[in-house]
DNA sequence: TCTATTTCGGAGTAATTTGTCCGAATAATA
DNA sequence: TATTATTCGGACAAATTACTCCGAAATAGA
């Protein structure tokens, strides 16, 4: 799989947060009951992502988390990279070590461009963007309709 | 990650196995010494592309596996789905299911052409092509030199 | 026939990922 | 102050993946 279950619940969280506009903190059991994720392995994502700077959160009554900067400056690349890792952009596609010297493996070529377009995708796809698309195209990021 | 571990090292060993163009049967011990991958596990990848039907095995003495037909005619994505399944080629980025219907989530139109295009490299690229690469320019599937 | 070499198949162990539980800390509000 | 709502942090449990072990079956060769 190209995205662990804790970065694909990621995504889909910041994306509804996002797609939201909410004035202040969202929290984290509403969202979890809109895209049914299990509250308490969401809980732990958002820690993840509130120790990487990429969300605020308050505690107590109307509490919540919430964007720490606008939509358009935070991307996919930021929530990926939080959660999985760099290791999918310079690691080897067949695992072996001393990626990209004098000695590549047989793949390299390709792969390097492949895993080249995916971080420009990521980095180059902000939530603002996201939220907009789902808004005029009506996308989904629920697992059931309704 | 997108190789699971066994994947990556079926490809490695397949790789290094059409690279030898050898006479006949090639043992799983020698192929696992020659590229540092555990003995035990490796035949256990190899006895699933055997039952895939990419590999022929022959046990005994001067046994071994062997590429089932010609190294043209093996691909890369012979060798992945053997391995790691077709999820990767249908499935939703995002884990949503009834990927591809008419509620796509956010990400459909770049996810599905970045799939795409790694479902058309794996598809197009050979055996044989990869083993004429390696002896031209060297590559390497070891983890360590020497 | 006997022995050595090899894959096969199943069971078992270890490590990682996924998911749960609970109590403490924080803050709003009555 | 007491209550309630919330995140935080750590320990725990379940599931999946990675890896090992061992005995059985096949086969070549002495
Ligand atoms: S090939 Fe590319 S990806 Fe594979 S080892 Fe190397 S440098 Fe790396
Ligand atoms: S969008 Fe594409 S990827 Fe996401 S759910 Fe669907 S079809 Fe799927």
């Amino acid at each position: 799989m190209l995205l662990s279950k804790a970065c694909e619940y990621g995504f889909r969280a910041v994306l509804h947060l996002a797609s939201l506009q909410p004035d202040g903190y969202v929290s984290i059991s509403t969202i979890s009951k809109e895209l049914n994720i299990s509250f308490a392995f969401l809980t732990k994502v958002f820690q993840q992502l509130t120790q990487a700077g990429l969300m605020t959160s308050h505690r107590g009554p109307n509490g919540g988390v919430a964007l720490a900067r606008s939509a358009s400056e935070i991307s996919l690349l930021d929530i990926y990279t939080a959660i999985d890792g760099p290791k999918l952009f310079y690691g080897c596609m067949l695992g072996l070590p001393n990626c990209g010297d004098a000695a590549p493996c047989p793949l390299h070529d390709q792969w390097s461009q492949e895993r080249g377009r995916l971080h420009q995708l990521f980095a180059s796809t902000d939530l603002e963007a996201l939220a907009n698309d789902m808004e005029r195209f009506n996308f989904r990021l629920k697992t059931a309709s309704e």
